[in-house]
DNA sequence: GATATCAACTCATATATAAGACTATAAGTA
DNA sequence: TACTTATAGTCTTATATATGAGTTGATATC
């Protein structure tokens, strides 16, 4: 798990080459989500430094959203969790204050050719055979999102095995379990655009409309993207805040 | 500028109640933007810790965006930079990628009563009056954002009596010299709407097309708010990406 | 006068150590 | 058995100290 410290880069500080070397541990697989670290006197025992020294390296994977501490209990390898990330958009309480929780419905799931520029948002040659699936999730049976998933089909070909009732309203978690991969981080990228006649009809809307247009990039704890989707929804619904500093 | 610890809170940490009585010395404004910290050893001893458990109080303030730290000169509390702000939402690059700064025109300066709802953004009684500026922000003659701002006629009163060429392209800089008040932080609000008439006169749009909807609201250091603001702009330039993990 | 050196101050990195607080388990007791 | 207590392991807070590195201004030298 942990080697002594290479002294290649000329001066960097001690805690910022054992921050690297344990997040290369995580990103490379020996430390997988729900791990627990060793203890921060074994780590600075095994790395040949003061326990605040490893604790500082520690601090920033922290920071940085890669482990969290548990008092008492110790430092475990985190997993991203993006259940609630439709909340950031879409007021979803009930009139009680309850959080809602969206029901996914797959339409659809298919191969297909890649497009160059999903293939290339995927880092896969231009050609690659993608999977392609299709859903709509809704609150209270009110369709509030279409959505086209777009993933490597050599990666997650399981999936296309999966009987209808495995799939639940969650993909992130279905991508562990079926096919080992694991989404740390996405981006998401707003705009607005014209929905087509699909989804449109899906979203109980007419052709054409403005519809809010969210389109993730997910990637996994080595940072390679992992999926790439597109979703569209109503935008009497859509609100999204933010703070600036 | 600084006291011994108070105990009353029955058990919090030392660092932690140095963190509050610095953050408390920045927001009642005897520590002002620009202003440079007592060094960290003089921080220590007059409250009587460590160094150390002072630099981690520091360390609060520096993650939270208070203050700032310059290797070999010292720690400074933070200045606020808003001037890019919009870059967030357009691209505003030209061909050959350097950064392109929107001009702005100011439209209208007036003392208007204030309705309820902004009244309300604002923390202040239902029917104080307000200044309402309006305002059209362009890159390259081209019509980017309407903006029509709110302020507190008491603490903003003199900005009516400046001359027009007084106005630059910047607000926030303008606030701080003439009037005082210094915006250190903001959430923005984003939503979808249809674009009155005379927004959309000057935005070169017809009456009623969807627009990009930014409400502002802007605060100070002592997190007081300063401003509200709508911004309105063309939805085809819009885009907004952010990491979620 | 122009340049180089030094000294004093700052934050940054690192060590070694101690005691407190929280968790889980094992051992003891009623 | 059910409850309490001890214990070991964990992260947390805190001290005291030393050395490194960047900045600034004063001083010395050419």
């Amino acid at each position: 798990m942990q080697a002594n410290l290479q002294q290649d880069e000329p001066r960097s500080p001690r805690y910022y080459r054992i921050y690297q070397a344990m997040l290369s541990d995580i990103q490379q697989g020996s430390l997988k989500p729900g791990d627990v670290l060793p203890s921060e006197m074994h780590i600075a025992q095994s790395y040949g430094v003061a326990p605040g020294t490893a604790r500082k390296a520690i601090d920033m994977l922290v920071d940085r959203g890669w482990v969290e501490r548990q008092h008492g209990k110790g430092t475990f390898v985190r997993r991203a969790d993006f259940s609630h990330s439709l909340a950031r958009f879409f007021r979803l309480t009930d009139r009680e204050g309850v959080q809602l929780h969206p029901k996914s419905e797959l339409l659809d799931i298919r191969v297909v050719p890649g497009t160059t520029d999903i293939c290339h948002h995927l880092d896969l040659p231009d050609d690659s055979e993608l999977i392609q699936i299709e859903r709509v999730r809704r609150v209270d049976e009110m369709p509030l999102l279409h959505e086209v998933i777009y993933l490597s089909r050599t990666r997650f070909q399981s999936l296309l095995n999966l009987p209808p009732d495995a799939w639940g309203d969650l993909l992130y978690p279905l991508y562990e379990q079926v096919c080992g991969e694991v989404v740390f981080r996405a981006t998401d990228t707003l705009s607005v655009g014209p929905v087509p006649e699909s989804p449109a009809h899906h979203l109980d809307l007419p052709p054409g409309v403005q519809v809010i247009e969210i389109a993730r990039l997910a990637r996994g704890y080595d940072e390679r993207p992992l999926e790439w989707r597109l979703s569209r929804g109503r935008l009497d619904w859509f609100h999204y805040s933010f703070d600036i500093r």
